[in-house]
DNA sequence: CATGAATGAGTATTCATTCAT
DNA sequence: CATGAATGAATACTCATTCAT
């Protein structure tokens, strides 16, 4: 976390280095991220930038938190309507709060792709905590509440299809910066469709 | 491409080199690899390294060579039978195959991974050859096939479809390494059956 | 040019570093100079020198640029008497002007002259800018106006008679620190006339 | 001095390798040169070249001692008009061999040039010898008989008259081959003669 | 006489971090 | 809370030369 001297900052000063950090890290990724690069084009002394972050980690924990806590307001309505929707009413609302944060929030969306796909097992356990949020654990909540209101086939692996379903769900928002291109609300929803259907009834010959 | 002094190494040594080299990206990626690190350990002068590959860069396309014939051989036989199988038996084959080569060179498998997922466009179009190979094209193809032939939905977003089983086959070696650890190879058929059960029917409540 | 923290250095410091660059200079050439050894000789960590300047070629220029000053101190009061004075009187200006620079500032004219005679156009190209000064221009320009004023033999070759005294200029300086010693001014007065006198009238018997 | 080995080569070897080393130095120099490109281009092995040459210096001195062997064949024909000519026809013959030796060797034109002009004391005492044949001395001779035989003013610094002849020998080769590129034959010797007028009778209105 | 692999000290440059003011 | 100079280990890479075969 950023120490105290970061958070009585000037608003202005304070969103400036938030700002600079996001772009740099969305440009060249956790380690080529240059400490040098950010307090140059922030208009700050380097010793400033030890006075408000521990380190370099610090402050890429910092940004990925900050991501993460915008993401989650594009799912915070959920928690409201969820005990009326049923698996699939459900995954289409996560499927479309991740693009819409990813359209939203292309650079923060990028940062937090490549950290999660990321190999540096260290660097995750030390940003994420001890915790890593296993977001397999959600979605494996899901599915096993969906079994039970009768809507998933209970036959299914839970664990596996949470892997495959999670894994699916990250890329989703990289997909739609890359190939799809920002298409009007419309056409996201019937794609969003289109996957669910997949999910639901599988690709075969019907 | 390595020099020719490379390839006139005694293979003892050669190896060496070629093991020690996977280790070091495997452990810390292409960015962070160290060539001093890499000759120290495989206990060859600074310069030898550089008679026997032209830079960094040219070792570890090597690495990726090596790593993409040896994972090739594990989808040899599929293009002989190729032309009696379905597009689920395909899948079954492709997904045996990876999982099976991420089992048995996990390293490998792990640098492959991890490159493919970098953002390093750069990297890919020098590592690679311009002509990146989008791994999504083969499976549209196979997707436009099992059409043609009446085993999938024609109603399928053709390249979305692509996208989603690209994505998971690429984290299934991953998934197998990371969570199932090595179990014996019956219950690796009786999981992948299970995802193709969902591929082709989906999750839902039969 | 060197960055403000080189300026912002104590003066003791800087004048350090600047005369044990020029002794770097002076002995090895451009090409041949090691950073490492100034770093090393003058005390300062290498991470300061290249807070102090871009590169070395940086450096490189400044020592350059600080030769140039200086010498161009030694011909200052010239501008001011120009009017007044024919070819030959300028000449002669010009002369014990840089013989009194090289006398005085042997590592600065050492370096300077290697540079000027050195054949990497590209290093000369960005040392003095797009704008390589000929010094052939500025006697060219006297030779002119002096055939003007009635000073000088009109039938001469003003280009190839502007390439023989600025080489042998530049050679001025050198010749008086390698033979001559250094001697008291008198007689280097008197070795100035008798150039002069050679350039005036030839050699010839009279 | 090359080894034996050397001239027991075949010639077409002797010769490609002779060339190739005056292209490498009239390049990049004697500094930059690179023994590698050389016996890449040549396609001898490494350790043959040090079969042939005991080290860099000692193929560079073959080099320069070539050149100078070829530029004395330029100026054999006067030893024996020698005696015939007054010290201006001499000085003639000598700037006309100088331009010949330049205009059909510029390479070695262009090594021995860079050479002379370099600043690397030690390199020159090693690759000339102790007795480093300052041309200087020849001129200077010339000037004593020409003064003997009543052609040159008495009253002239013998030394310094050298030392500007000398230096202007020495750049007259350069100075044709870049500023007044190829011209014919009549145009070079009007020119030369133009210089030896002023040599001569100097610049001053007559 | 030919070969080419081995060597290792050397190069310029970068960067996160510390520290004194 | 601000400043910016100081640090030094680390990086990829080069090159003339040696040596065993």
């Amino acid at each position: 976390m950023p120490k105290n001297t970061f958070f009585n900052l000037a608003e202005e000063k304070r969103n400036r280095i938030l700002e600079i950090s996001i772009d740099e890290f969305a440009v060249f990724g956790y380690q080529n991220a240059s400490i040098s690069r950010i307090v140059e084009k922030a208009e700050i002394a380097k010793g400033s930038f030890y006075q408000y972050f521990e380190d370099k980690k610090d402050l890429f924990k910092y940004v990925v938190d900050v991501g993460a806590e915008k993401k989650l307001n594009y799912f915070r309505h959920l928690m409201e309507g969820m005990q009326e929707m049923d698996f699939f009413q459900l995954m289409r609302e996560i499927f479309i709060g991740g693009i819409q944060f990813a359209k939203e929030n292309p650079k923060l969306s990028t940062i937090g792709d490549q950290f999660m796909k990321s190999t540096d097992e260290q660097l995750k356990k030390e940003v994420l905590g001890e915790n890593i949020p296993k977001s397999n654990q959600f979605i494996e909540g899901l599915l096993i509440r969906g079994i039970a209101q009768g809507d998933i086939d209970p036959a299914i692996d839970v664990k596996m299809t949470a892997h495959m379903l999670t894994t699916f769900t990250m890329s989703i928002g990289e997909y739609f910066i890359k190939e799809v291109r920002v298409k009007d609300n419309m056409e996201i929803m019937a794609l969003v469709d289109k996957m669910l259907e997949i999910v639901k009834y599988g690709i075969h010959r019907k």
